[in-house]
DNA sequence: CACCCTTATTGTTGGACAAATAAAGGATAA
DNA sequence: TTATCCTTTATTTGTCCAACAATAAGGGTG
């Protein structure tokens, strides 16, 4: 089964099969490979959730690329509890990519960037509902992170996106979200002005394991 | 179809499942929705590449959560055709992910993280081609990232495989990989071993950019 | 151009058998 | 008797086939 799956994988990118392209049919696609057609459709069902084709009766297999909204969708089906192990590692992830990688943001950081950042935080003092605030929170440390525009590091953030958002919702209330997140963000971005490494990495692991805290229990 | 993965995703959550647990058979399953065995087993095949059930015969279907890791299984298609934007990208992500994560690494390094990047580094001295040195060269790398202990962050690495080989690939030939890049190696581990935190920075930097540095052409 | 018909392709169902494996039962030895 | 190993059995998933429904492109007709 993985190995059709791996067939069909090598007849697109050693065919050398573009978005846009169509896929041979299921009946060809079982004699080439000689498997059931049932078969077959459970291997195109793989790369359709993978978003990799999407497939029309009568029309057939299309190659397409939506593969970052379906790691979206992964993660977006909250029918599962998080893992305890989860959440850590992706406190882990954020805290290499949010505090360790601060050369890279002060380096980076343009006066733009500042403006934005600035402006994305005090959203958060209009937010209407925890949810709300946690997307705005969600946003301002994308922002963050997309000052190094490094786009391989802001996709992985981006698909962090659920776990993040559920670490953010399970530690903080509407309230907490207005003032002290609103104070922290305000005061990252300060020393990010400021180009002060030390009070940079303080404040920003300070602002992320408060968030964590709570989580632990 | 959607709507059958939508019940069973619901069965899962309201039914309370937590990971381990066990889902009805897929007879079951046909009786309880109304639907018949292939389109059952193409929905469990979509929860499956999901990374949220795992099958095997006689025993049925069991809730894991792999999302993280098939959400990075994405991507390991299409490595065609790897754009010098992208290249950029994933070497500065390298950079965060084993240069600037010094102060984990430092924090969780065992001695017997020390024991096996030196016998890795090793088999370096052993590759007959080129290839076979890349290859070596990428487990090195992969077992000092594995060393903060972070899955996600693993994944990640893992994913970008294909690119980062491709760089070291590019860069040197298999003389090079048995001297200077084995010479390199050596001295990092015995900078970790001695956590020297200036000089591993300074080492390993000075290594990743070697290798990216004849790459720029 | 609008409409209908043919036809090829995917979507779904049911049934059959093979493969895998957990569970039950039986044989053997201490 | 008890424990251990082996065999058998039963259940469940894996694969295949055949049939029909649903869909939509392409062609023919007015």
């Amino acid at each position: 089964m993985d190995e059709l799956v791996d067939h069909i994988r090598a007849l697109i990118s050693e065919g050398g099969l573009k978005v846009g392209d169509s896929l041979p049919t299921e009946k060809e696609l079982c004699e080439r490979f000689g498997a059931g057609r049932n078969t077959v459709r459970e291997a195109m069902r793989m790369l359709k959730t993978y978003g990799v084709v999407k497939v029309r009766p009568k029309i057939g297999a299309v190659i397409i690329d939506e593969r970052m909204a379906r790691a979206f969708d992964l993660f977006s089906f909250n029918t599962l509890e998080v893992s305890r192990e989860t959440f850590v590692d992706i406190q882990g992830f954020r805290s290499l990519l949010e505090v360790a990688s601060f050369e890279t943001l002060f380096d980076k950081v343009t006066a733009r960037d500042i403006a934005d950042l600035h402006q994305v935080n005090r959203e958060l003092l209009n937010a209407k509902t925890a949810v709300d605030a946690s997307e705005v929170d969600f946003r301002f440390h994308t922002r963050l992170v997309a000052v190094m525009g490094n786009k391989a590091i802001l996709d992985v953030y981006k698909i962090m996106k659920p776990v993040i958002m559920k670490i953010m919702l399970k530690a903080k209330t509407l309230h907490t979200f207005s003032t002290v997140t609103y104070a922290e963000h305000a005061e990252i971005v300060d020393t990010l002005e400021r180009r002060d490494r030390t009070a940079y990495q303080y404040k920003m692991k300070s602002h992320l394991d408060a968030g964590f805290r709570h989580f632990v229990d």
